[in-house]
DNA sequence: GGAGAAATCGGGAGCGCTCCCAATCGACGG
DNA sequence: CCGTCGATTGGGAGCGCTCCCGATTTCTCC
């Protein structure tokens, strides 16, 4: 490896200024073609490549995009659910030719930590944020700095941009899918109240009811908290009062609670049929096979970096607010398939 | 958000001068303690963070690690393995200050583009590579140049540093664990011969037979892939040929051998034990609980992170290669508990 | 008390780049 | 053929920090 090259040298090799090298590679106009022919060919033999410390420091950009997955979302990190995000984001950020800088929180000190950090906010153009709950300071501090940000998932707030799929039609299309195979005591298992996609899925599963004219019954209505301990626990509980279907608000709890039926000698579908949330890779192995309500997770990541970047470049303005649509995923556990 | 403080200001605010100041902050000797009080009352006060492009610039260093992962482990990412090591490696980044910048390779393009991105070096200190095949291009490369790298996983080559766990004991372990118990017609499922991991532990399952005398029969070796239904479709094989107890080598394929075995009406352990590998949550909630071989992966994250940093303080001038013992997880699968 | 050494401290130089303005080049009209 | 305006191009200034060396202060010992 020799030593990198500067701009400077560049400009030599080309036999002009650092400040048309400078011009070329940043794709600035006012330089003439035959020129800037010239240079592209010197950079391509040299394979010369910006030093990013310069550039940031002169810049006032690192073209570097944060990541941001606080203590809180540290249990879900198992579930595959980050790792596809992951690799959503990555993508983009490849492709924008952004890097791509990870900011995992453990302890609380390491949150606090973390506000310097981000306070100084030097380390990145913009942060993507995640699995913040209700009221998350975190989103709070970010707001009332000048920091850019995307929240990837849902946020009340309208000034906060934010990309999701839609939760509530999620969960809505899910019981309706129910109620048309003919179900009327419809439980459901629902994931923490302090998470707003387990709020809105617990929504879209009211409204689907009411919309039906079915009555919602309390008991029919579990809390829990996305793993599959608490959806075996729910489970159980819900057994008690005989649903005839129920709607789990994630795959991983449907696990659980498939697992709490068979251990119960209740059989999936014919017993209590089972709609479930996500379509992670399980959810086809499953026994039976889910049906489940499918996320587009990689293009949330996609979009999540796009958008923060697009506000990067033209303003955060207009809050930018997308929802994705989801679809349902019709196996075996809603026993759809032995009707028809 | 005030804009942010320069050495000089703080320096000024302190009534010393900015070289005194950055001693202070790089915790350099040669500052007369009431001097270095002083200063660090004024940037706790101000809250002054070094701006990171600027110390990088100047001083050669990013105070970054990257984390490469390439195309071939797409498919594992979506394996608790690469969270778990993922927090161990920011957890380990954020105690010793250094950020942490991931690198996921998509196309033959991306990595094209990595290498020239890499090989400017000069958007990290040191890397940490993951999952690389044998005779990875990638690995080569970098030792060819000056980059700083630790491999996460065992690589044969004694000039790169590496951390992984002990692949040949922990198979060794586990294939003696069933041995003792009376199991004498043992079957495997490896994972791909591609990967390093894979071929140890399917040694380690070789020696361990070997050492007791009992012959290897090529029938009982089934070569898979690390998934689900990779492991589904080598179990299926393998009944054929009717083992007493099988060694699988990943987590995810036990549970498709599991199925494979409940579709063909095998009892798990009382017709076929079974041993698995890696101790993924799902292990302990499998239908029987897997028994399996616990790898230290968090740990691996931390233990990778402090090498590298240790090269990068001291030097790689002896290469640093580091095996940690795996440890044999008793629970159901291997019908241990039923006997004892 | 003073020379010399050691401990401290200050400031110049420069990392490689972007930003900005002044200098140069070119073509066109009169 | 010269002046003029716009298209190009060059180079100064400076981003905030580290490195290094010389200046200053303090301490040591005779």
């Amino acid at each position: 490896m020799t030593a990198a090259l500067t701009l400077e040298q560049i400009g030599e090799l080309a036999g002009v200024s650092r400040s048309t090298v400078s011009r070329v590679v940043n794709e600035q106009p006012g330089v003439k073609a035959e020129v800037r022919e010239r240079v592209l060919k010197v950079i391509a033999e040299t394979g010369y490549q910006p030093n990013p410390a310069a550039r940031s420091l002169a810049g006032q950009r690192t073209r570097i995009i944060g990541l941001v997955i606080p203590e809180t979302a540290q249990i879900l990190f198992t579930d595959p659910y980050f790792p596809r995000l992951i690799q959503g984001i990555a993508q983009a950020c490849n492709a924008s030719d952004y890097a791509l800088s990870l900011f995992l929180f453990h302890t609380t000190d390491d949150e606090v930590a973390l506000s310097k950090r981000i306070a100084q906010k030097q380390l990145f153009d913009g942060l993507l944020i995640t699995a913040t709950y209700i009221g998350d300071p975190l989103v709070e501090y970010l707001l009332s700095s000048d920091i850019r940000f995307v929240q990837l998932g849902y946020n009340d707030n309208p000034q906060v941009n934010c990309v999701d799929a839609d939760n509530f039609s999620g969960a809505y299309q899910a019981v309706v899918h129910l109620i048309r195979l003919g179900f009327r005591r419809i439980a459901t298992i629902t994931g923490p109240m302090s998470n707003l996609a387990a709020v809105h899925r617990k929504d879209g599963y009211l409204q689907a009811l009411g919309d039906r004219g079915i009555l919602v019954e309390d008991d029919l209505v579990a809390t829990s908290d996305y793993t599959q301990e608490g959806g075996y626990q729910a489970m159980t509980d819900l057994l008690q009062h005989k649903p005839e279907a129920v709607f789990v608000a994630s795959d991983a709890m449907s696990l659980g609670a498939l697992r709490a039926m068979r251990d119960h000698g209740v059989s999936v579908p014919d017993d209590i049929a089972l709609v479930s949330y996500d379509d992670l890779p399980l959810a086809l192995l499953a026994e039976p096979a889910l049906t489940t309500v499918r996320q587009p997770i990689k293009r949330l990541g996609i979009l999540g970096v796009e958008t923060l970047i697009d506000i990067l470049r033209n303003g955060a303005k207009p809050p930018r607010r997308i929802i994705l649509p989801t679809e349902l995923v019709v196996r075996d556990s809603c026993g759809a398939g032995r009707r028809s």
